[in-house]
DNA sequence: ATCCTCCCCTAC
DNA sequence: TAAGGTAGGGGAGGAT
């Protein structure tokens, strides 16, 4: 949700014509400004934070409840709703009102920790929809006067008042006022709002403005200011950054502003360790963003995973990885770069965790894998996490958690690496079959998946250093956590139904069966008949699929597919396309990347239908066999594209 | 010298 | 029962 308003900012600015009517209200309503006779250049930073947001958005509906403490919970013990009370609940708390703090609650508390120090603490649910509904009300207020605003989540935003003040010449603190009581009026919520002359010393005005108030360091001493403020309250600054400060004994900022750089750099590293001491002083160089652009998309579950099986981690990835794909297809964007980030139980960790279902002590790891070309397909993003999931041999009773992400998002439309390779491929002035130079693929080898016989990460593993863990741990499963009852071998018969049409030539599915049939390529594509385990390495294929008569590969072999063309005859137009599947399963992507090339250049200059037909049967037949060999089909580029109907027969 | 991968830290 | 997920910044050390 948070990361939603950064964009709805970006929608609302792409939108907007550069009037803000709202403005005029403004120049009559607020007295003058008298202490800006001219336009300013600085920025003036403004920082909104609703108070306890969750908690003030439930209150609405509880009206009854305001004025104590209350929180709001997943738990149901000590409900306002429910009678009972539960004080070994592990239940976390999300946000607290105010009268909760007073008594020692702090967001993120248990409950159960939470009703010792609080008995009478009122807990209440969850209510997302009149969230969204509050914080779409904050952001719509704020944008009548401005869209300089950077979001930061549902509840927290920044804005530069500076046109607006320029503009209406009025008074920041009238402004902010008025600002506050409307926000009210708007959303039912109160917020507190502070002003600086960067982001940081906005932020740190709001801190001192909490609850329900306003703060302003425009006209501050900022580094006199600075002095008293506790290190651990500065952004940034977490636990284990405070933890070191404190063996540093370093507390306040006043200690920092006049430290030697050095120091600080030894502990935190050169950027961070000037970041704290320029923070320290008041300093923040890092502008306001108005435009964001997303780096990243991930699914991450660490919650209730138990598994037994092979079959059962795989059917999960599934589901993940579709989950990614409609995330990214949400945003309109495909990835290039796939991490598969892993929670694994902690060696001496028990195998009942404190929190039911939680993950409890658990090792941290990932792995990444760059796909040749960027995809939000599901498919394509299953079949390389599962790649992933094989090469960390962890059993699946011992994962506690499962994370995938997405990131090189769709790189400034920049061509793909594969067609990079095919630019640099085609460059080469050689072109014979012995001197050419091998294109370095092993790394994207698909490893081959049967879940109906035994499972992939088992067989191609290698011996496991948890072999003699425990096997009967598993609670229960989490499939339903995605609602879907699909068995295991489902998204293998997809991988040919979901050869999508985009690719090139706008394929409908019943042609792909067709092709399926036609070309002989078996329904579960991927599976390959796994004779005694070797299939999985990138060995040469076997006499059945010799090279020797492959028409790319031969001397002369322009004209050959010149005459092969020509005569039309179906079984000379097969042979043609088998070759070329079998250029992909040779991995000779620099040849096919000629020969289509080539093909490309006659088609389109005959001018024939029929041939078109024949070229865009050909390059989903290549697609094809690309998915199955790389698990990742090729990205053509547009000028390679040739309209026409596909051929009938 | 720069990029890449894996990882940690932090905000919310 | 009770229930964190999502994203960005940056460092260490190896790879290019």
């Amino acid at each position: 949700m948070g990361s939603g308003f950064k964009y709805y900012i970006n929608d609302l600015r792409k939108k907007h014509n550069g009037q803000f009517p709202s403005r005029e209200q403004l120049k009559g309503k607020l007295k003058a400004s008298e202490t800006i006779p001219e336009a300013k250049q600085e920025e003036i930073v403004m920082h909104i934070d609703m108070d306890c947001f969750f908690v003030s958005v439930s209150l609405k509906k509880h009206p009854h409840l305001i004025g104590q403490p209350v929180a709001v919970t997943h738990s149901k013990g000590n409900s306002s709703l429910k009678s009972g009370d539960n004080f070994n609940s592990f239940s976390e708390i999300a946000s607290c009102s105010y009268e909760a703090r007073e008594k020692g609650l702090k967001n993120g508390m248990f409950v159960g920790a939470a009703l010792k120090l609080c008995p009478e603490l009122k807990t209440i649910p969850y209510d997302f929809e009149e969230y969204k509904k509050t914080a779409f009300a904050l952001y719509d207020k704020i944008s009548q006067y401005t869209l300089d605003i950077e979001a930061v989540s549902c509840d927290e935003l920044y804005a530069d008042l500076r046109s607006l003040v320029n503009e209406c010449r009025i008074d920041v603190i009238e402004l902010i006022t008025m600002l506050r009581k409307e926000i009210f009026e708007e959303t039912g919520c109160t917020c507190s709002v502070g002003l600086g002359k960067n982001r940081l010393q906005a932020r740190m005005a709001t801190k001192q403005a909490k609850p329900n108030g306003q703060f302003s360091l425009l006209n501050a001493d900022v580094e006199a200011y600075m002095k008293d403020i506790p290190i651990k309250d500065l952004p940034g600054v977490g636990p284990n950054t405070s933890h070191h400060l404190n063996q540093l004994k370093l507390e306040t900022c006043g200690q920092l502003q006049n430290l030697p750089a050095q120091i600080l750099q030894q502990t935190f590293g050169k950027k961070f360790g000037d970041t704290l001491q320029m923070m320290s002083r008041g300093v923040d160089e890092k502008k306001l963003v108005f435009e964001q652009v997303r780096k990243s998309v991930s699914v991450e579950v660490n919650y209730g995973i138990r598994f037994n099986e092979d079959h059962e981690v795989q059917t999960f990835l599934k589901q993940v990885a579709e989950e990614l794909s409609k995330r990214l297809k949400e945003i309109g964007k495909k990835g290039k770069l796939l991490t598969l980030k892993l929670m694994v139980r902690a060696k001496d960790a028990s195998i009942e965790t404190a929190k039911f279902m939680g993950h409890g002590m658990a090792d941290k790891s990932s792995k990444s894998i760059a796909l040749m070309s960027s995809t939000d397909d599901s498919i394509m993003i299953l079949n390389n996490v599962l790649k992933l999931l094989t090469s960390f041999n962890v059993p699946p009773h011992e994962l506690r958690g499962i994370g995938v992400q997405m990131s090189k998002l769709d790189e400034d439309k920049k061509e793909s690496r594969l067609i990079e390779m095919f630019k640099k491929a085609a460059e080469k002035p050689s072109t014979s079959n012995t001197s050419r130079p091998k294109i370095e693929l092993e790394k994207f080898d698909l490893p081959t998946i049967k879940p109906q016989k035994s499972s992939p990460l088992k067989k191609r593993g290698r011996p496991s250093k948890f072999a003699n863990a425990n096997k009967s741990s598993t609670v229960t499963s989490v499939s339903d956590m995605f609602h879907s009852k699909k068995n295991t071998q489902a998204y293998f018969k997809r991988t040919v139904e979901k050869l999508d049409p985009e690719v090139l030539a706008e394929l409908p599915p019943e042609l792909v069966d067709e092709i399926l049939k036609e070309y002989q390529i078996p329904e579960e594509g991927g599976v390959e008949e796994e004779s005694n385990g070797s299939s999985m390495t990138n060995e040469v294929p076997n006499k059945k699929e010799s090279s020797e008569d492959n028409v790319f590969l031969k001397e002369g072999w322009r004209s050959s597919l010149h005459f092969l063309l020509e005569t039309e005859d179906e079984a000379s137009l097969l042979n043609i396309i088998q070759d070329a599947a079998q250029l992909v399963r040779l991995k000779e992507l620099d040849v096919l990347y000629i020969a289509m090339r080539f093909l490309h250049r006659i088609i389109t200059d005959e001018d024939k239908e029929r041939s078109k037909a024949f070229y865009n049967k050909l390059a989903a037949a290549i697609q094809i066999e690309m998915l199955k060999v790389f698990s990742s089909k090729l990205s053509i580029p547009k000028e390679f594209n040739v309209p026409g109907e596909l051929l009938e027969s």
